[in-house]
DNA sequence: TGATAAGCGAGACGGTACGTCTGGTCTTGTA
DNA sequence: TACAAGACCAGACGTACCGTCTCGCTTATCA
């Protein structure tokens, strides 16, 4: 997913001659990146200047491959992500459970970073458009898949719509964890099972 | 609720002394700022230079007032989003479709600048506080009527745990219309209906 | 002379509100400027930044005075040479090998910067300007003066002409300091006294 | 006199391995250069960047040539200047004044060229050096031959010293081309002559 | 009524970071 | 080995804002 977020380095060119992009330098401004963010440095107090010097790497180098910090972070919050959690393929409720349980659980610093993101997100349709495809939709994806195998079971209802329900699911809890938007939430320990057993028992068969 | 962003003006003296503080200037600092967001001006693109310029007021004049940006901002997102829309007492579903059907509905400019109060919001504690207390807490709690209501009636569950309920109801509302997180329910058209009819039958005596 | 440099802070406005400019960032700076030559860095090498942070100022405060490292060099030449040298009123010849003895003698650091500014005087109209009229002039006028001296007692030539003669007497001197032109003329320790006894049978009547 | 802006490629060795340099991009590089001046671009503004792009050469085959942007156009300056001007054997004054009348005037690149270099001239040993044996020198060694003529003539002072004449000669056309030191003697059109009569009368045997 | 205290618009202050540019070096593939 | 291309590290450039600090003034309250 990495490409994604990479500038076109000659629009419609060969980009085969001069001397290639170094990977090392790449991978050296990405760890650059997390190793402050473990440091606890604030994501709006991360500059280019402190990122290039940490990562030892020339601030054009930076430039040359993301348009901004926006971009650089997105990448950077897409290599902590990783690739979604997978279901056991348990039942349909337990393998909701439990890819509800991990949003946001996984690195400290991706719930940190996310809430920053969101500015860039909501304002530029091109960074929209990578988290959308790296961060969100793969997510969705997963979700959507034990759905639907609810519904080829009959323990779900056929007209299900997938989109609002995969929405239902996931929302509460993203929000939650990104800006604990109701902080009574806190004292409820198994909101993934309560949110996929109200949403199971409001769309069963 | 707009003195919750106001500096303490000494913390325990008299405050009376010179000359008081002008609400023209207040006002024509709010007004500037969303003159500027009427006119495209990105939220991370107002400058505080621009904002005083714009007021015809010194940069002072704001930072005795507010501590700061966001703070700034967060109390024009309260000045935009004006109090909750209260419900009209009709049968519990229509009351939550209702105020589900406003969820960022209501002027264009909330929902351009709630994004980019995330960042602060989910680092500063007064920031979390203000916002709290003053955007998401009235809010749920009107719902939280709604659902009291129900649950009085034996129309809805007695043991229904009205947060998570709330939160389910409002969530996937807010998400969407603040950052779109699932951009294929553009085209859903009844999704208040859906999410409230999917929530109620899961919670249902 | 010190406001030559200046830029005009309000084409034609009052420049009577707001805080006014700090004279001792004005000096700061331009110390700082003379302490960096002082410690042996080169004028190629001087850094807006370095002369920012060596003064304890910020960059915007030494670009609100002038517009460019060149315009604060040309001023701290200005203040580095100081007012022009005067004649004692001896005989036109003493005064001359004086006026000429003093060509670049007077402070190393002037010598080292004054043909750094030759790229910015050739090309700028403004810096030309600032340069004549604070620095070549009043020193061709010092010595236009001691030659009028001459003509009045009939000592010189009466259709004399002053600005060649001037320019005739400081070339040499000026350009063997200022660039060492022709090298072996460091071995001639009577300089001034040679130029003006040859200038001077020249323009005798 | 190319080579001596050469670095040594080797410096006891063969330098006969490998592929010989291009003379193709030696002489793309110069044009490159003198292009660039024509249109008009200062010296200041002119970077490797563009000089390579407009030769159609990498950066570092002018690096392999020249140690840095001042070496290169020192060696243009001397291409630029060409061999000097010879007398023609006619009166020392006639000769003298022929002389004096080219300076600065053959090319009008070249004098907008030479006060770029004065900085690099005035720090670098080895430039200083290279100035003085391709340009100064032989422009001194031409005029000191028409002055030993005169000597032995008797036209002139046995006495002389060459050196200081010859300086005082060709310093004030040399300043007033170079940086218009004392710009009222742009109305004086027959500079060259009053020079030469002046110095004649004050070396006259 | 006059002193005093705080607020006012303006704009300079010391800083920090931005994104760009250039310098001089290094690394590809090709000749 | 040189070459064209172009990425590399380094760091200065000039700009834009930040939040604070004077200025000279105005506008209140309190003596």
């Amino acid at each position: 997913m990495t490409e994604l977020a990479e500038l076109p380095a000659a629009p419609g060119a060969a980009r085969t001659q001069g001397r290639p992009r170094s990977s090392r330098a790449h991978e050296a401004i990405l760890e650059a990146v997390l190793d402050l963010l473990e440091e606890g440095v604030t994501v709006e107090a991360l500059s280019m200047e402190a990122i290039a010097a940490r990562a030892g790497v020339g601030k054009a180098t930076i430039y040359r491959r993301w348009a901004g910090k926006d971009e650089l972070l997105l990448e950077t919050l897409i290599k902590l992500k990783g690739p979604p959690t997978q279901p056991l393929g348990d039942s349909v409720r337990a393998d909701l459970i439990r890819l509800l349980s991990v949003v946001g659980q996984k690195d400290e610093r991706a719930v940190r970073v996310m809430p920053c993101l969101m500015p860039e997100v909501s304002r530029s349709p091109e960074a929209y458009r990578i988290w959308q495809e790296a961060i969100t939709e793969p997510r969705r994806e997963v979700m959507r898949e034990v759905l639907r195998r609810g519904v080829a079971t009959g323990e779900l209802r056929a007209d299900l719509d997938l989109e609002v329900t995969v929405t239902m699911l996931i929302s509460p809890l993203l929000l939650h964890r990104m800006v604990r938007w109701n902080p009574r939430l806190d004292e409820v320990d198994d909101l993934p099972e309560q949110i996929v057993d109200v949403v199971l028992r409001g769309v069963t068969a």
